[in-house]
DNA sequence: CGCGATTTGTGCACGTCTTCACAAGCGCCT
DNA sequence: AGGCGCTTGTGAAGACGTGCACAAATCGCG
């Protein structure tokens, strides 16, 4: 409310306002606010409302119009938010009014695709450097970047202040890859191998885990067939679909 | 308890035994828990404590505990689970007694790496299909598939009981491709385009977007670094670490 | 200038998840 | 057989996250 919280403008770094420490979950969604908010900036909308926002990230209006009265926000009432200080703001709470740096570790299938990847350019990072250990791949030039030896390490962390880590080496690799990144003070890292890493305190490892994700998705598919085995019991009108006949169940029975 | 909910017994498929309906927070983790697991069975454990699982598994080893109780689970007080039938026990929860088909469809700079992933295959899945819509790409063969083209889908779907659709592709295609895999069936959905997908009810979606992943490190990061600008406002006895400055600092020093 | 339409910000109640702490159960050793 | 140490399974409490519903604020218009 009336509490501005002045917002530590955005053009105005320097004396680091605290921030306001938001719910963890909240965080996680800010950069799909951002996201979409970007989509709607570039598609000429100066103003958008809670409802707008909310259906284009895909969450609860309330659940955002929340979210954003944490980060102090501003939107008007009658009217909605203004679409570029919202991005200001979330950039800024985000951290990404400094392009940070990131490193690469591990250059092979997947990390090959990630430096390729124009996706860190768009969204506010800048791949400072591409490490392996194999030789014979250090010196390949990937994407105007050459790969180093991942012994280089604390050279490049001398070059360059190195913001976050990203390990794509096989799972083996990874707690070594971790040790090294945390010994040249990386406090943040984005694991894609996996295992589970473990880090000092203080240092943030997030994870992301290809066949996690599909495992998930495989128990609620065996849910949804075990379910319509059944006589529908709670029954919960499964709309949408035309044809019951729930095209999945069908391959549980067909197993040989 | 006594109640043991006799566990559909991952040999004895055939009527399916109605799952126990997990929380969605359980769920996330079993994989977590079956990776530990399968590390452990390499390693000739036969049996584990919650304790050794829950180190191993990056977790609180009371939750696992009540992870575990919620699939009615066979541990033994005073030893702990054996191995082998918990691996069998989460395997059928998971619906991982038969390997799910994926169709992957995108094989662009990500889709090859995804393509050539021996996770998939080692961990209950078989790529079934590769499809894209560059005219370009299809027929390549990449790891024993032929790409095929993404209008082909709807014979795929005839030839092969297609459990889940990953989508590679750019996220302006996203919403297209998404709508053309519900028509042939498919109700689980792994995305990696930076984008909302609106799908029927009834249809899992999952989002993979490595950009949210950094947004959200480089908050921590910001934060971490407005923290040690400040004299330990309310403190919160952030014990642990000798030095009040700020953990990270501490293992710079290793280094070297 | 006042009114109605619109939309934000939030109090509140509810559900989910986490964590502690401990009784009950199990195996082993004497 | 009995006791002891270890480990599971779970009750209860608290932290956290969600979503409804509505008062307060703002704009545009007559
Ligand atoms: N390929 C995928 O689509 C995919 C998807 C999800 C997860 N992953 C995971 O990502 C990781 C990488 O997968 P990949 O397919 O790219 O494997 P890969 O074998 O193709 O590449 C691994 C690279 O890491 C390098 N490496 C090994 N040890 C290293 C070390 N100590 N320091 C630095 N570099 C080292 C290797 O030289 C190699 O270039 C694996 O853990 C894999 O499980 C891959
Ligand atoms: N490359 C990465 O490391 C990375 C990381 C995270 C997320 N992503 C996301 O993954 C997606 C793919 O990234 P990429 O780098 O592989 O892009 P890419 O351009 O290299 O590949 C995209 C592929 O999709 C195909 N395609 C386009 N429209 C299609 C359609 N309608 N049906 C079927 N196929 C179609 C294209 O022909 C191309 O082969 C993007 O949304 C990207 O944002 C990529």
């Amino acid at each position: 409310m009336s509490q501005h919280r002045h917002p530590g403008a955005p053009g105005r770094a320097g004396a680091v306002p605290a921030l306001p420490d938001l719910p963890e979950a909240t965080v996680a969604r800010l950069p799909e606010y951002l996201r979409a908010l970007h989509n709607l900036a570039d598609t000429g909308h100066e103003t958008v409302s809670s409802e707008g926002l909310s259906a284009a990230a895909g969450v609860n209006s309330a659940k955002l119009r929340k979210d954003l009265s944490h980060l102090g926000s501003y939107g008007t009432r009658g009217v909605g938010y203004d679409v570029a200080l919202l991005i200001e703001q979330i950039e800024y709470v985000l951290g990404l009014t400094q392009r940070r740096a990131v490193a690469l570790v591990g250059v092979g299938n997947l990390g090959h695709a990630l430096a390729g990847y124009d996706g860190f350019a768009s969204r506010g990072f800048r791949i400072a450097a591409l490490l392996d250990a194999d030789p014979s791949r250090v010196g390949e030039e990937i994407n105007g970047l050459v790969v180093r030896h991942v012994d280089d390490l604390p050279t490049v962390a001398a070059e360059e202040s190195l913001a976050i880590g990203v390990i794509a080496t096989p799972a083996a690799a990874a707690q070594q890859v971790a040790d090294q990144l945390v010994a040249v003070g990386v406090t943040s890292i984005l694991n894609f191998a996996p295992c589970v890493l473990s880090v000092p305190e203080g240092v943030d490892v997030r994870k992301v885990d290809l066949a996690i994700e599909l495992q998930i998705l495989s128990f609620h598919e065996h849910r949804k067939a075990s379910l319509t085995a059944l006589p529908a019991t709670g029954g919960s009108a499964l709309t949408a679909l035309p044809g019951g006949f729930a095209a999945t169940d069908t391959q549980e029975a067909i197993g040989t």
